[in-house]
This record gives structure tokens, sequence and C-alpha cells, in this order.
DNA sequence: TTGGTTGTACTGCTTGATCTAATAATACAT
DNA sequence: ATGTATTATTAGATCAAGCAGTACAACCAA
């Protein structure tokens, strides 16, 4: 499994991650039960922080492609595959777009439409 | 006609100028058809710039509290009375409200929520 | 028992980007 | 003189991203 990290991307470390992690499983090369680095070794070959390897897994978890045991290691998901391709931010982006355009037809103005947004954000901080 | 803006006020000046006459109108302090002072003059007497009284008498009159007749000055709307008991921001804290609500229940951080938000409100800049 | 490894969690910090609010200075037609 | 519009700029807040350090429970091998 080679992971690279390209600094002058313009995409974040732990997005590269979860992004060469999810096509590493796609392609196959990642399969259901393999285990994956550690965090701490990931973080060190790479030369990048233990937090932001730590990110990336956690949400690669969160979409059910690895699957974290604790002192055991960390486990490609049995569902991996399937996962993989399911796209979080295209569900969010058309949710939102929508919403978007509901309240600009309502009349209202950017402006207010992020300060309601940030209001609900912050609401149940 | 009394307008007072309070700098360490949480609320922005063009905000709490609209709070005012709406509330102004609500309590019958403004009628339907008074003149209401040129932007020049409001932002001369408060002491502030006429960029921002100007982008109060906007909203207001995009919600039909005030009607802005050009050179002849401004005045209160015919209906300012019922548009001034409209509030948007209510309605559009709902629909955020639900929206957000939903995104966080399909497992999506705060983060990649605002990540959603801002990059639609980008989109049709 | 001792020491090391695992994932996880937390706080604090720096950097850069972005947005808001407000100001400033014009300009225009009526 | 009126409302309206534009562009540019400043200051402040907020947030993402990443780094740094620390700590913990669970476990394993020596």
């Amino acid at each position: 499994m080679e992971i690279s990290i390209d600094t002058s991307n313009e995409l974040p470390m732990f997005a590269q991650l979860i992004a060469q992690i999810k096509q590493a499983v796609i392609t196959g090369e990642l399969t259901a039960g393999l285990a994956l680095p550690p965090i701490r070794q990931l973080a060190s070959d790479l030369g990048i922080n233990q937090n932001t390897v730590a990110k990336a897994y956690k949400v690669l978890e969160r979409d059910k492609v690895i699957v974290a045991k604790g002192y055991k290691g960390t486990f490609v998901h049995d569902d991996a595959k399937a996962n993989s391709v399911i796209d979080w931010g295209e569900k969010a982006l058309s949710i939102m777009d929508s919403t978007v355009l509901k309240l600009r037809d309502a009349g209202l103005t950017d402006s207010e439409i992020r300060l309601a947004f940030t209001a609900i954000m912050k609401k149940n901080h």
C-alpha cells in the first residue's frame, strides 16, 4: 500500500489520505480484513503529525471503510468496497443546495442566509 | 422618531437600524406615508457612514416596510405594519435548522457541513 | 511485573483564508 | 438634494488545517 502526500496539492493532507485509501479499496489493492499501518507509524513514514492521520482514520471509520480494533490495530471493513463509493459530500451538497435555493427564492440575501447558517451551527454548539 | 446606535451591542449597526425602524412601525410611532430622514442626514446625525444607513434602508424596502421614491425621499410603506411582523430571519432559521439536523443525523461533522455550505454559496457566485 | 504498542481523546497553538461590517470616495439620474 | 450604485479598503471575527504535547485504557511480549 503506497501512500504519498503532496503538500503542494490543493487538497488537505487528511483528505489526500482518505482519497488514496478509498481508491486502494476500490481498485482492490486493499481487501476486507487487511491490516492498515498504525496511526503513529504511517504518520512517521509520511513525516506528518499523528493527529492528521488519526483524523483521516476517524472519517474512514465513520464511513465504514475501515474498522479500528483498539490495541489490535485497524483493518479494512468487510463492506469497504461498497462504502468507498458513497460520497457523503455529494449528498450534503445536494441537500444544502436545495435549502439555499429555497431561501434565495424567499428573497433573502446571501448575507442573511449566512447569518442564519452560522446561528444554527452555534446553537447546539 | 428616535434612533440610537450602540456600538457595544452585539448586533451590527445596520441591523439595529432595521430593528428600531420596524419597532417604531409596530408601535405606531411610524405610520404609513410618513417621511423618513434622508440617508445622508440620518447617517450624519448618528455619526456613521451613509452606506450603513443605505444598507438598512435597502433591506427595509425589500421587506416592504418603507418605499424609496428617489429624489422625493423615503416613506413608510402602506402595508408597513403588516410587513414589519414578518420575520424573515425566523423562517430562514427554521429551514436551515432542519437541514443541518438532517446532515448531522447522516453522520456528517460540523466541519463538513460548513464545507458544503460555503461550496454552495460560492457556486452561483 | 515491566515496558512498549494500539486507538482514542483532549488542550493549546500557529498559519492562512474568508467573510462581515463599516468606512471612504465617487458617480449618476432625477 | 434625493436614492442608488460602484469600487476599494480596513479591522475584526471565524474557521480549517496542521502541529505539539499529553494522557488514558487495553493489551501483549519480555
